[in-house]
DNA sequence: TGTACATCAGTGAACGCGCGTTCACTGATGTAC
DNA sequence: TGTACATCAGTGAACGCGCGTTCACTGATGTAC
């Protein structure tokens, strides 16, 4: 801490993707550059040939760990909403939008860069632990209705995640000239509330 | 009809704007090129400008004509279910995801190209048409409830429109590692299903 | 503590490439008389 | 019907640019003795 940035930068594979990913935020994930990201690090574009295969690897790992700290998140969330299984589906919800609001440049890398969550094995783990935590808040929430007219656990879990995914993509952010009709976490609670509502899970007149 | 090939090709503008469709759908909405999509007209770079001021101009025409075959469908749809207000609202759900399965280059021209709605008059009234066209038939559903529990129209147009594009997005084309856990039909039929029902709209135990 | 040396993390020049765009041009088409 | 000419829709060469990637190199750091 507190290097002097001489020859050697000292933490030049971590700057780099913090570059990338303020980057890729601000000019999408094919508008960003391996040139551009090296020279906001300050080093030549040679030099990020140390720390990564290419260009390809410097997003997948820019993606990792955003997937990470969408991770962290949602299992904090579940952990909050506990033991209500009710409160810790919806909280996981909300944890979705507010991590892609929170991290638009992660966000992008994670779902809009094109990288394959199996490109590695590393990165398809730490994707599925984000995505079962709220699998797993569905499954709990399910245990409460009959048998008989309970939805798949995946099934419901896809449908929210669909659903938080949508309002980041169309209302989330300034969106080409689709100024939003209401804020998005307005809409994503009120939609997963109606939703919620017809799995039979809230009362009809709440 | 029937033009031979010469010097002139007859309907180069065209020939453009579909080329530069399969192209989007194929590399992306920032890996398209001009010089490509002139290559795949079989005309020179350079012939491209005369029919349009450069490149963002022939995305913007492709995402145009995006806008009105999916006005014409969503228009349609809505038809069909007339004169039920329910059936013509699930109607339209189902033929956003229709249009965005059955025309990926326009649709990713249309929603991921960056384009903004109101670079002109032309495409933004178009836009405006599609969607208006589900939230009249939001507003016409919403007409059945009680006043005191009644939603905006808007923002019910919104849950839906959300849920739909979050559909495509995450399980509408084979994503990037993340197979679908259902048919994307499914899922969003189901999902219009349970969110309708928790609106009021459908019997509890239909 | 001082010196020799290995290792490491950068540089800087160069590469081949394809891009969007411009320009003066030319071949084909359409029209007036 | 035939000719002269204007208009139109292409060509092809050229531009400047920034890209990702490679390579031999060199300066800084760490370690053994």
């Amino acid at each position: 801490m507190g290097k002097k940035r001489g020859y050697h930068h000292g933490n030049l594979r971590q700057a780099l993707v913090d570059a990338a990913i303020v980057l890729i935020e601000e000019k999408g994930p094919t508008g960003f550059t391996l040139t551009e990201a090296a020279k906001a690090a300050g080093v030549t574009p040679a030099a990020v040939y140390r720390h990564f295969a290419g260009r390809e690897d410097l997003i997948a790992e820019a993606a990792r760990q955003g997937f990470e700290v969408f991770a962290d998140l949602m299992d904090h969330a579940y952990g909050k909403g506990q033991p209500s299984a009710l409160a810790a589906l919806e909280a996981t919800g909300r944890a979705y939008l507010a991590f892609a609001r929170k991290f638009p440049g992660h966000y992008v890398a994670m779902f809009e860069s094109g990288i394959s969550i199996n490109r590695d094995p590393e990165l398809s783990m730490v994707a599925n632990r984000a995505l079962g935590t709220m699998e797993k808040a569905a499954g709990e929430v399910m245990a409460a209705l009959p048998v008989a007219q309970r939805p798949p656990a995946r099934m419901v879990s896809a449908h929210i995640w669909a659903l938080a995914h949508g309002v980041v993509e169309l209302f989330g952010r300034g969106a080409p000239g689709t100024r939003s009709p209401f804020p998005p976490e307005d809409l994503l609670e009120s939609g997963i509330g109606i939703y919620l509502r017809g799995l039979g899970l809230i009362a009809q007149d709440g």
